[in-house]
DNA sequence: ACGCACACGTTGTACGTATAACTTCCGGGG
DNA sequence: CCCCGGAAGTTATACGTACAACGTGTGCGT
């Protein structure tokens, strides 16, 4: 079988092999399929070329070609967690605009959120020419930087990155503030984050602020791990340590109880619904819920969630782009894109309860 | 600034630097570093080239390694969605094994567990070794068996892969549908998936035979998306057209109600507890209910899914081992591997109602 | 005293690609 | 008629590593 002449050469075909069978050397080979050809070689050779790399299957050696150019042509998404279909929805984004330069994009999802492993490259181990990093704990940060690669930042504080891509979400707790306010409600509580990245901080300032000045009151907050239990336990806290759940035995200390609870995302969301019906409160009659980020759950759980829809897919998009960017060596100013956010009002937010 | 001196040798430092510093040459350096100097290099000199490689940072380049033996090091790991903790932990299983055997394990995120883009290669471009392959369609396994490389089977049809790991889903039916039997239950019905892939063909079947094994019937199949909503959406219609919902106008046809819903994952379990609640069916008094893979939201849900816990994490683990196999061109005969469940009754399921 | 084996390395090369530098051909202006 | 310049390629080389094939020196047997 493998004795039957040896113009099948060995395994996979290399530009060599393009060349002998167009006829041409494997410099040229390398221009034309390059894309520099233009006024160096004639067109009819380079569809030549083309047809001979087409008609053999020839594929670069990726190794190769990293190993001569310097670069790898791969960018890394480090994402919190992958069970977030909001960071889902970021790497379809970034995927996306990956692809149409002919980037790769490896995924290396963050254990916890906090730290990636000691080395990220120990899983990714791909070579990369930069990092796009989402919510990230501000020590890793400082690891990733160390390997010397230009750095995006999503959703986080811009100042150590290369670039940063956030969302206006001051913006968002000021509609979402409103949306409350409008409806009636004045004494509000605030589920958020347990973790303390910039996003969060910035949510809390812009919340507690258009409160205060729409004559409204922020009674409350409570921290809880970014899921539905932690939302859960949070939640619970919140109501039954105030007084809003009528039965909870424990009296109200000296706050009124809140008739609206204002979650830093969709899980912490679902999970403070869980909270409510378990102490028997109706939502939104008795308390009003809003969630952030619009992901399937918000509209899983029972009442919908009234939410803000944050573009993940776009901030994904923004993200790889900037990095893209930054590896052209643009000096540009715009090292930072905000993205603008919507609020989605649903079933989980109504009229303040009379009283 | 860079006419200080040349002893600073450009970028990073690469296998000659380290043996400048060491003292040695680079063939050395590989050899050490390479972990093959038992017998061909004295104790102390291999130290003192470790110790080199530390001071300056060395990190051997992938690229020219990867030209040079033809490998990469690096794996393949397909999931149909992200956002399933499934295969979340079906991912860390694997790179776990992965990164014990200095591999690295790249992502990708198979839009709608359906087909893989035409090139999965065109996201996750890294060079690859192998491919682990989870819950596909057949279509999309041939376009990535002619990539030439070795591939490893999840949970699906072994025959056309180098190696599969399974779960033994047949037994773990056989599990759901007797602890139903034990309770009473006799008539059943089955949410199921909608795609028609390997492992939800042998659930049907455990679960048809079993039940009819016990003296019960399987009075109703209807499929539905791996989603909440397909969940709701399926369950609906048997609760409805089976007139197990009371006040749903349409009459039962012929078929007497279903007092347990058997879903093919958790998450359609999850819509069929939707969809009992808003036709008013309690559960579990009026109807039970069971999930399959023991993924977060079974827990999240009210009430808690009875539920089969599928060993996700020791299915990546099982299936990173499976793949090392293959590329260490063992012929040995246990190409499939099987992995044990577990039922875990919680409070979804409960005694079958009288009458 | 001679060589021979063994321990300890080194020299050389190839992997496949991108690109700088060089060659060759040809037509036209001086 | 000669030379010059542009078009159209080619030759040569380097990227950093792994490993096969070669040196060296030292101790030991005979």
């Amino acid at each position: 079988m493998a004795k039957s002449g040896r113009d099948e050469p060995e395994g996979r075909p290399t530009g060599h092999d393009v060349a002998r069978a167009a006829g041409v050397s494997q410099a040229t080979v390398s221009l034309v399929l390059g894309g520099k050809w233009q006024g160096r070689v004639a067109p009819r050779t380079a569809e030549n070329v083309r047809e001979a790399a087409r008609a053999l299957g020839y594929r670069p050696n990726l190794a190769a070609r990293s190993l001569r150019t310097g670069r790898a042509r791969t960018a890394l998404l480090v994402v919190p967690a992958l069970t977030n279909d909001f960071f889902a929805g970021v790497y379809t984004g970034a995927v996306e605009v990956a692809s149409a330069h002919d980037f790769g994009l490896v995924l290396y999802p963050s254990p916890e959120g906090t730290a990636p492993a000691r080395d990220p490259f120990a899983s990714a181990r791909a070579a990369l020419d930069g990092v796009i990093a989402s919510s990230m704990a501000v020590e890793s940060l400082a690891e990733l930087r160390a390997g010397g690669l230009p750095l995006v930042m999503l959703d986080s504080d811009a100042s150590d990155a290369d670039a940063a891509v956030n969302f206006d979400v001051a913006d968002g707790m000021r509609q979402v503030a409103r949306h409350l306010l409008g409806l009636g409600h004045r004494r509000i509580a605030h589920v958020a984050s347990a973790v303390d990245s910039w996003t969060f901080t910035v949510r809390a300032h812009a919340l507690a602020r258009t409160v205060r000045e729409g004559g409204g009151s922020l009674v409350r907050t409570e921290r809880g791990e970014l899921s539905v239990t932690g939302g859960l336990e949070a939640a619970t806290r919140v109501l039954t340590e105030t007084g809003a759940a009528p039965d909870a035995g424990r009296p109200p200390r000296g706050t009124a109880p809140p008739t609206a609870l204002v979650c830093d995302d969709d899980l912490l969301a679902a999970g403070a619904l869980k909270a409510a019906r378990r102490l028997g409160l109706r939502v939104p009659e008795d308390v009003s819920v809003t969630g952030i980020d619009d992901v399937a759950v918000a509209r899983a759980v029972e009442p919908e969630l009234t939410t803000l829809r944050l573009p993940a897919t776009g901030m994904g998009a923004a993200g790889m782009r900037a990095l893209l960017g930054v590896l052209d060596g643009e000096k540009e100013g715009d090292r930072e894109t905000v993205l603008p956010v919507t609020l989605l009002p649903r079933a989980s937010t109504g009229p303040a309860p009379t009283g």
